[in-house]
DNA sequence: GCAAAAGTGTTGCTCATACACCCATGG
DNA sequence: CCATGGGTGTATGAGCAACACTTTTGC
């Protein structure tokens, strides 16, 4: 079977650009390719969009194909498009940015992934192609938005500490935040509450859990 | 001619929503299309990238093409790709916006359009397929921009005068601005310098004429 | 002289930042 | 008892919002 038209036709894929948060790092889920090209090299998961698909449905499957993970919070961010980013033929990539709890991250290598892991953003891997562009926009982005919107317990479990909380946004914004400002802000944003229940069995004084309003 | 493919390829298209300044209205560019689908139909300039074609030089050759208009300041917002938006084929639009200054907008209908011209954002007509979303897509983008980059000059003359500047404001945010505060605000900015030069033949008190520094 | 926009300062408030000490727990 | 992070309040400065009157020109 193949497929004709009249002029020629671009490729188009979908990355996803996972972020989480484990061991008190930012990391970011990498597939390493089992396919040409670049295979044997890391790169963000994705792949090429169905014909009759919506790009954030091919975003999805995608991942879930490639790593076993599955992802609610993903949003468009850039698409990437230079004639010559890869050797085969155009392709045209409409990348996404995912934000997810750790502890929701039970990975298993799947189809074009002869394994896939999470790498600290701080010791990343050679990655193929352009995907190091990609995640630089894609970090660079999140960024920016975590001011805005306020979404970083997305990549937090149900029930967080204030450390915890403001460990995301220190890891992205690259410098230590003053403790008692942190939490003036937070609390005055009202989108949190106490649990009640405390981080139990650390050595040290426990911290009050909290989590997501509604 | 023609192309094949091993599996069925979406079409890649690019769209540009020009704004400008206009008699004291923010309008964007349109075209009457003059091919299907939508024949007939207004809508933002854009079509189809070439194969080996960058995609802002697409969108910069197709908007040449349909209105006789040139840009240099684009930027890629988002990509549009619901698999039913195109009742021809699957099609991926790649959407810019542009800001440009309303004299340097000399405009002349070519390839796919029978018309192009200015409208009101407004009083605009019905626009095909999603037009009307992408379009509102952009607004929204320019708007939360205006306040981070300031590049509301690139929709004004070499030269303009603090109301003009103010009203660039006023007609995307909806709202008044303080005369007083803005004034401060932008001066503090430190982007723009006084010419010396003041705009004269009005029927009240001239007003001093400021350009972009640099 | 009147209509129309230009131009100009001060005050109060809100918000962000800077900053230091005692507490509770595990080992 | 020591190491580790948990938890708390205040003071200062910057920036934003509110606000009214005089000036200059064309008609």
């Amino acid at each position: 079977m193949s497929y004709e038209y009249a002029y020629p036709h671009p490729a188009v894929t979908v990355d996803v650009v996972v972020f989480t948060i484990e061991n008190d790092e930012l990391k970011v889920l990498l597939i390493q390719r089992d396919q040409e090209p670049f295979k044997g090299q890391w790169a963000m998961p994705g792949g090429f969009v169905g014909i009759d698909e919506r790009l954030s449905d091919a975003a999805k499957r995608e991942l879930k194909e490639e790593t076993g993970v599955s992802v609610n919070f993903l949003e468009q961010f850039y698409t990437f498009g230079r004639p010559d980013r890869d050797p085969r033929e155009r392709i045209i990539t409409v990348a996404y940015y995912a934000l997810l709890p750790s502890d929701q991250l039970s990975l298993a290598a799947g189809d074009d992934a002869r394994d896939a892991q999470l790498f600290s953003t701080d010791a990343l891997p050679a990655l193929a192609g352009d995907h190091a562009n990609i995640f630089r926009v894609a970090k660079q982005r999140v960024t920016e938005r975590l001011n805005d919107d306020y979404f970083a317990f997305r990549m937090l479990p149900e029930t967080f500490t204030m450390y915890e909380l403001r460990r995301v946004y220190e890891l992205f914004l690259g410098e230590v935040l003053d403790k008692r400002n942190f939490r003036k802000k937070i609390i005055a944003l009202d989108q949190i509450e106490e649990t009640g229940e405390k981080r139990e069995s650390v050595r040290h004084r426990p911290a009050r859990l909290y989590r997501v309003q509604r």
